[in-house]
DNA sequence: ACAACCTAGGTGACGTGTCAACTATTCCCG
DNA sequence: CGGGAATAGTTGACACGTCACCTAGGTTGT
C-alpha cells in the first residue's frame, strides 16, 4: 500500500510555508485591525465589498459571491453585524425571496476610519516586502489553483462558480478608502 | 488625510489572490480530509507532528510551538480530541506545571488511514499544479514574510518566536505515513 | 394549471479560535 | 532563603464557520 508519492523537500517547503504563512499573516493582520478599529477582519471585508457599490448594497447572494463565502456564512455574518448597526436588511421588490444588505453610515464611518490603517499593515507585513518578480509569480500561482478549484463546484458556494473577486484592501489609488 | 498608499493593480492581484486562494484551498483540503477519514484538519496537524516523535509524545508548549498555535488553542483542541479518543494527556514527572500530549492507537491509525488521501489532494490541488520554479519563488516570499513577523513577537504565542516548522503532510518518501 | 425542481435565504447545533483571567509551578536574583 | 517574575496550562465567554435542514418563492415543462 506505500506507493503514497509523499512530498520531496521542495514541495514541502513551499507547502509548509504557504500554510504557515496564512495562519501567522492573517492573525497578525486581524489582531491589528481589531486594535484599532471596532471592526474584526471579515467585517471589513464586508464593508469593502459593500461600499465599492453605487448604492452600498447588494443582495445577499451577489456578496457571498464577491467574497467566497457559503450563504448561511453571509447569513450568520450579516446578523452579527446588524446588531451592531454597521448594515442593515431590506427586502427585495423584485424577488420575494431576496434580501438586501445594505451598509449603514455608521458602517460608512468605520471602515473609512479603519481602511488606512489596514492598507499600511497590509504593506507594512506583506506587499512592501516583495519584489515585482515575486508578487506577479504569487498571483499566477493563485490564478493556476484557482482555477483547478473552480472546476470542481465545491459544495454549496453561493451563485455561479467563478472565483471571488473583491476582498481586497481598496485598489485605486485616491478614491475612497476601500 | 488622503495621502494613504492604496494597493496598484499588480499588489492588489497578489494580495486578492492570496486570500482568495486560501479561503478555497483550505476549504477543499479540509472537506476532502472530512469527506474520507473522521478527522478534522487540525486534527491532522496535531497528530502529524505527534506521530513525527520517537515516542509519539509532545509537551503541549512544544506541540503549539510545532503547529504556531496558542497554548489556549492547543489546550481547548487536545481537550475535543482526548474525548474522541486520539490522544490522551500525561502528566510531566519533571515540571509539575507540564503536560504530555500522547497519540493513542485510535490516534495512529486515524493518521495512517487518512495521509495517503490527503497527500494525494495537496498535490492534485496544489503542489502538482505548480513548477518547480513557482514552489521555490512561494517559499521565498514565506521565508520572507515570516522573518518579518517573528520581528514582532505577535501576542501570546506558544513558545519562542522562531515561526513553526512542522504541519507538513509528509516529507519524507517511504516513512511513517505523515 | 400543476408538479417537479431550483434558488434565496435563514436557523440551530456544533466544531473551531481568541482573549482575558486564573492557578500552579519554576526560575532568578538580591 | 524569600519574593517577584516568568512559564505551563486550563477555563469561560464569545466570535466565527460549516453542515444539515427548513421555508418560501420562482421556473420550467407538459
Amino acid at each position: 500500500m506505500d506507493d503514497v508519492q509523499w512530498l520531496d523537500e521542495r514541495e514541502a517547503r513551499a507547502w509548509r510555508g504557504l500554510q504557515a504563512l496564512q495562519l501567522r499573516l492573517t492573525a497578525t493582520l486581524s489582531r491589528e485591525l481589531a486594535a484599532d478599529s471596532d471592526l474584526s477582519y471579515p467585517d471589513y471585508t464586508v464593508l469593502v465589498v459593500l461600499t465599492d457599490q453605487p448604492e452600498g448594497r447588494l443582495r445577499a447572494f451577489e456578496l457571498g459571491h464577491e467574497l467566497g463565502w457559503e450563504k448561511s456564512r453571509v447569513s450568520h455574518h450579516v446578523s452579527r453585524m446588524v446588531e451592531r448597526g454597521l448594515v442593515r436588511r431590506e427586502k427585495c421588490p423584485s424577488d420575494q425571496r431576496g434580501a438586501y444588505v445594505v451598509v449603514t453610515d455608521t458602517g460608512r464611518k468605520a471602515i473609512e476610519a479603519a481602511a488606512p490603517g489596514h492598507v499600511a499593515a497590509v504593506r507594512r507585513h506583506f506587499v512592501d516586502l516583495l519584489t515585482a518578480e515575486q508578487l506577479d509569480t504569487l498571483a499566477a500561482i493563485t490564478d493556476t489553483v484557482l482555477a483547478e478549484l473552480d472546476d470542481r463546484p465545491a459544495a454549496q458556494r453561493t451563485g455561479s462558480d467563478d472565483r471571488p473577486a473583491a476582498q481586497h484592501t481598496g485598489i485605486d489609488r485616491g478614491g475612497t478608502p476601500a
